[in-house]
DNA sequence: GCCAGCTTTAC
DNA sequence: TAAAGCTGG
């Protein structure tokens, strides 16, 4: 019997449970659809990645991959009629849009006789499936990451022993991928072998480098998780293999991908948190709106050029339009600044990261963004405000980073290169002055929080 | 219901 | 060193 094996966040052929089961029942007509719902409208770098990462498959394939565009709820029973296929095989998908897509296109396979088969996940432990004692979800990392170990994955799927795929189906065109900034790999094989790189190098130094953006020292493998170039269930399997689980660039390396895994299941758990802030603690907080306030709006415009003044945060939102990557301690900071320095709710930078990120994936993008905002999983105190000058001197002692993406800077030698305002030709190359006052800034951004917490109707005192 | 402890800090 | 909140055992 023939099945439709329809890849989604699993744009590899190693290590895919989902294909290697569809495989074992005949013949597989292996199938992308470009959605409308998901590729956007203006050419995002997310999109040249995923279309990059298709355009491998589809080499890797022998240059069968089927691809078609438009609604899966009318392509996959379209192609499903076409090859006359008994099944549908995926890995389950949970964000809030690929698990109500899936339900409906189940839904209409069902109703025409044709069975839906998922096997396995993006993840290495699928969201929902560690739980407390209690049975309730976590709400705090550490637990969830400790229970989340020992839970354990299941080994890499061995390769298909023999993949059938079906030959001379029409396709609609691939279009060409835009322009893929930056150096992050993508494919399968470039996933791979960045990760061969890493295992042999960098990862000794990972736990010490990781949190330093002028070195360099990250696996870069964010987008190819995203895409499913390459599967966490294979990174830990390969450093169990490597006798580096219990080494501290090892351990460290494992605690990023528990992450992933964490905030996956409180999406799962909670899809509302997409968007919406997880808890309402923060309900009442007054914040500035760029959609509706001038001065909101140009603030928002120069922290999304990166002209805000602060050399740490535009060297980050640089690095983002020229790279479609960031720095992870850079995402944390430039995130502090739009939330807690300019007072801008957290969905807006969310929505920009995720628009020129080629790793934005909703679940780790939002719920970073609540753990800056305070209003996530971490019920860590919120007063908790990143300075971020200090947090440019701390993590970019030489300035290097700053002067790599912000050229207006590039006069300033060593650390001044992060207080242009102290160097008496800083603003020499036309770099812009602060676009506000980070303590008067943070005062405000905690008598908002105080505001927030106060119950309704009661004022100030 | 008690209480230890909390990725990423601040001054 | 503090700690304005909350989770998990």
């Amino acid at each position: 019997m023939t099945a439709v094996m329809w890849f989604r966040r699993d744009l590899r052929i190693e290590d895919n449970p989902a294909l290697l089961t569809a495989s074992q029942t005949g013949p597989v007509v292996p199938l992308v659809i470009l959605d409308p719902g998901l590729l956007g409208a203006r050419a995002r770098p997310r999109d040249a990645a995923f279309l990059t990462a298709v355009a491998a498959l589809d080499a890797a394939l022998g240059g069968r991959l089927v691809v078609r565009s438009g609604d899966p709820a009318v392509v996959v029973p379209e192609i499903c009629a076409e090859v006359r296929a008994a099944a549908v095989h995926v890995s389950v998908e949970t964000t809030p849009y690929g698990a109500r897509r899936d339900r409906r296109v189940a839904s209409l396979l069902s109703d025409r006789g044709i069975a839906w088969r998922a096997t396995g996940s993006p993840y290495a432990v699928g969201p929902g499936l560690v739980r407390t004692r209690g049975g309730t979800p976590f709400a705090v990392f550490t637990p969830f990451a400790r229970a989340w170990r020992e839970h354990g994955a299941p080994g890499p799927a061995p390769a298909p022993a023999r993949l059938d795929v079906v030959d001379g189906l029409g396709n609609d065109p691939l279009p060409a991928p835009g322009p893929l900034p930056g150096s992050t790999p993508v494919t399968e094989d470039a996933a791979r072998q960045a990760w061969a790189h890493f295992l042999g190098d960098d990862l000794a130094s990972y736990a010490r480098l990781r949190d330093r953006p002028d070195q360099g020292g990250t696996s870069r493998l964010s987008t190819a998780l995203k895409l499913g170039t390459i599967h966490p269930r294979t990174l830990l399997h390969d450093l169990a293999e490597n006798g580096l689980t219990g080494s501290p660039g090892g351990e460290r390396f494992i605690t990023e991908l528990a992450w992933r895994e964490f905030y996956a299941d409180v999406l799962w758990h909670n899809p509302r948190s997409a968007w919406h802030d997880l808890r309402p603690a923060l309900a009442a907080m007054p914040y500035a709106d760029p959609t509706n306030d001038s001065l909101a709006a140009e603030r928002f415009s120069a922290w999304q050029q990166g002209r805000t003044g602060f050399p740490f945060v535009d060297a980050g939102m640089r690095q983002l339009l020229t790279e479609g990557w960031m720095h992870n301690r850079v995402r944390m900071v430039a995130a502090s600044f739009l939330v807690k320095d300019l007072h801008i709710w957290w969905p807006h930078g969310a929505r920009h990261f995720l628009d020129h990120l080629t790793d934005g994936d909703v679940a780790s993008n939002s719920h970073g963004w609540q753990w800056v905002a305070g209003t996530g999983t971490d019920a860590a105190p919120y007063f908790r405000i990143f300075n971020p000058v200090a947090q440019g001197l701390k993590f970019d002692p030489e300035g290097a980073y700053v002067r790599r993406y912000v050229p207006e800077l590039a006069h300033l030698p060593g650390a001044s290169a992060h207080e242009p305002g102290t160097a008496a030709n800083g603003y020499a190359g036309g770099y812009p002055p602060p676009i506000v006052d980070h303590a008067a800034e943070r005062a405000d951004a905690l008598a908002r929080y105080a505001a927030a917490r106060r119950p309704a109707g009661e004022t100030a005192s």
